[in-house]
RNA sequence: GGCUAGGUAGCUCAGCUGGUUAGAGCACGUGACUCAUAAUCACGGGGUCGGGGGUUCGAGUCCCCCCCUCGCCA
């Protein structure tokens, strides 16, 4: 049975520029993302697979400040080293933008401007910090004093860390910039433009409600927000800083706006669409190309659009860019995509507290990379995944999972069958015999561990998805050993040869249905059985006759090496501070 | 302080709209096997489902109160 071919727009959340992401961001979006991506594509519908890094705003200025760069190139090259970390774990997108690029600057304006036709943007006048020798304003954490309240010294803006109590810039003693530390600090008046959420609050309300299918975690964060208090807010979707999208459409400056950009959080999402035309302006082709998948009046109204996220993006997810695409809808013409489903994620904790990036506390990208391939940290964090509630990453539980499932049930899976063969048959896949009932009762468990899988990876339901597949290697495994082609070779070797046949076929099969989790070391297995037949098993007896008899294959090298309890407890002193 | 999500075997977690002796993986114990990365496979021990009330023929699963974690917000 060959399933209909249908069309997946996905994206992850874009992760922010500034410094490499740690583990619990990674799995909390970019990570699951792509696993759902590529099982799709193996399943051989037409996926859209786009990320990007989102550039904009004031700790993108400050970090390249820090680094003593212009923030363009502080960004182009951090830009840089996410694309490499990315590919380092094997995130297949199909573009990996940047919200700084002029596709993204364009689309911007363009829903602004259209907001603004609707009358669904109004300017709204506020006093905000102004820092003289900064020549800027500063954001509410971005000005230090001493807390009216308790006495302590470098109270922020919007809050003092030491007795908690909220503040207002203007409470603060000595208030001064945290940026240059200069005193000179003036309250002034500035005109910010605010995107009118609340009158779109009905249609958002509405919408959410269809939306019985989603997770409690992505409806529940949603409807916090719609209900709360007064209700949607109208949001702020400027700001006086020099980086980022110009608060202006068709090269003329909105209306007292000059010198302001817009707020990342409205330019981030939008970068999803921009990034889609990168990638077709990337790979030469027209606009057509891109907006079949986001343009809903060009074609895109067969796409199912995906998102994943932490659940600290959930509410710009649910409200506030669907304020966009909703309000911009209304312009008439075009007609742009609203997300089909929303995959939201808990957080990942570290070793009995929070990875946290300001602290550098936890694993990084590039460190984790550092000590072990990707795999292994797919598989761990794929199969732990925090998606009902958070949860908590060990180094023993590390330890303990990759050396069990990797190593001892698939790794040793494919080395004890491929070196018996080789043993007995040569490295070949050896012909004769018949299956008797316990080969046909494998075949059948396999077919429906299979549809199984197949179930929870439709639902995106991650972690039992990775306990289907362990599941599906297991069986292999007790295969073996009840069958016992070592014991049966000495006395009827053509039995043997059968068992041995469906075995290796077995690993073949376990190559195609890995792949999305651990896609290096699906490509050795393939590669050790010499095939390039890579089709999902639609069909699990057919599957697992693939190789045929006489089909040579090469035993692997060990395909996952285990942790060492010297390693372990080395990288639990390594990572147990501070990143510095 | 308000709100969200949680508190289920030693550990990490499943348990949908309430229903027979509460599950999985790991860890632990015993046995089998020897093809394999001292791997694998089988069997087994282990939980008064945070505490207390209530609804019900019946509650981990619904209601109320309390305690404790985590996060968000003011």
């Amino acid at each position: 049975m060959v399933p209909e071919r249908k069309r997946h727009l996905i994206t992850s959340a874009i992760p922010y520029i500034n410094g490499i992401k740690h583990l619990g961001n990674l799995v909390g979006s970019q990570l699951p993302a792509d696993l759902y991506a590529r099982y799709l594509r193996a399943r051989g519908h037409e996926v859209m697979f786009i990320c990007a890094t989102d550039e904009h705003g004031t700790p993108a200025e400050l970090a390249a400040a820090k680094a003593g760069k212009p923030v363009a190139e502080y960004c182009a090259e951090m830009h840089a080293v996410q694309a490499e970390l990315a590919r380092g774990f094997r995130l297949s997108f199909d573009h990996f933008g940047r919200s700084s690029s002029a596709r993204n600057h364009a689309l911007t304006q363009y829903f602004a401007r259209t907001l603004g036709e609707q009358e669904l943007i109004s300017e709204v006048a506020e006093s905000q910090v102004f820092s003289v020798d900064d020549n800027r304003f500063l954001p509410d954490r971005y000005i230090e004093g001493t807390c009216p309240n308790c006495g302590y010294e470098r109270a922020r803006g919007d809050q003092c860390e030491n007795c908690t109590k909220q503040l207002d810039p203007t409470d603060l003693i000595n208030p001064r910039s945290a940026i240059s530390g200069s005193t000179r600090l003036e309250v002034r008046e500035t005109r910010h433009l605010y995107l009118r959420q609340r009158s779109l609050k009905p249609e958002i309300a509405a919408w959410i409600d269809s939306k019985t299918d989603w997770p409690v975690l992505t409806t529940s964060i949603a409807r916090k927000w719609l209900n709360d208090g007064d209700g949607l807010q109208d949001r702020g979707i400027t700001r006086d800083l020099a980086w980022g999208v110009p608060a202006q459409f068709d090269g003329a400056p909105w209306q007292g706006m000059e010198g302001k950009v817009f707020y990342v959080w409205f330019d981030a999402p939008i970068e999803y669409i921009s990034a889609t035309a990168e990638w077709a302006d990337a790979t030469g082709q027209d606009d057509a190309a891109w907006q079949r998948w986001w343009r809903v009046d060009k074609g895109a109204g067969d796409v199912t659009y995906t998102e994943f996220m932490g659940k600290d993006n959930v509410p710009f997810h649910t409200l506030s860019f669907p304020a966009t695409i909703i309000g911009a809808n209304r312009a008439g013409g075009a007609e742009w995509k609203l997300v089909d489903y929303i995959k939201s994620f808990n957080y990942l904790n570290y070793d009995g507290g929070q990875f946290s990036t300001s602290q550098g506390r936890g694993v990084f990208m590039d460190q984790a990379l550092s000590i072990l391939p990707a795999d292994y940290w797919r598989w761990w964090l794929l199969s732990h995944a925090p998606e009902s509630a958070d949860s908590e990453f060990t180094w023993e539980n590390f330890q303990q999972s990759v050396n069990k499932d990797l190593a001892d049930v698939l790794g040793n899976f494919v080395s004890r069958i491929t070196k018996f063969c080789r043993g007995k048959f040569g490295e070949a896949v050896p012909a004769g015999g018949e299956y008797g009932p316990q080969e046909l009762a494998l075949i059948a468990a396999v077919a429906e561990g299979v549809a199984s899988y197949e179930n929870m990876m439709d639902a995106m339901s991650i972690r039992r998805a990775a306990q289907d597949l362990r599941a599906l290697w297991v069986l292999g495994n007790e295969y073996l050993q009840s069958a016992a082609p070592w014991t049966v070779f000495k006395t009827d070797p053509t039995r043997a040869a059968a068992q041995t046949r469906l075995s290796l076929n077995l690993v073949r099969l376990y190559a195609v249905l890995s792949e999305p989790f651990i896609p290096d070391a699906a490509a050795s297995m393939l590669a050790g059985m010499q095939t390039t037949n890579r089709d999902w098993p639609e069909d699990v007896p057919a599957a697992l006759a693939a190789l045929a008899p006489g089909h040579a294959f090469t035993t692997p090298e060990v395909l996952f090496r285990k942790i060492t309890d010297e390693e372990r407890e080395d990288w639990q002193k390594r990572f147990s501070g501070i990143r510095s």
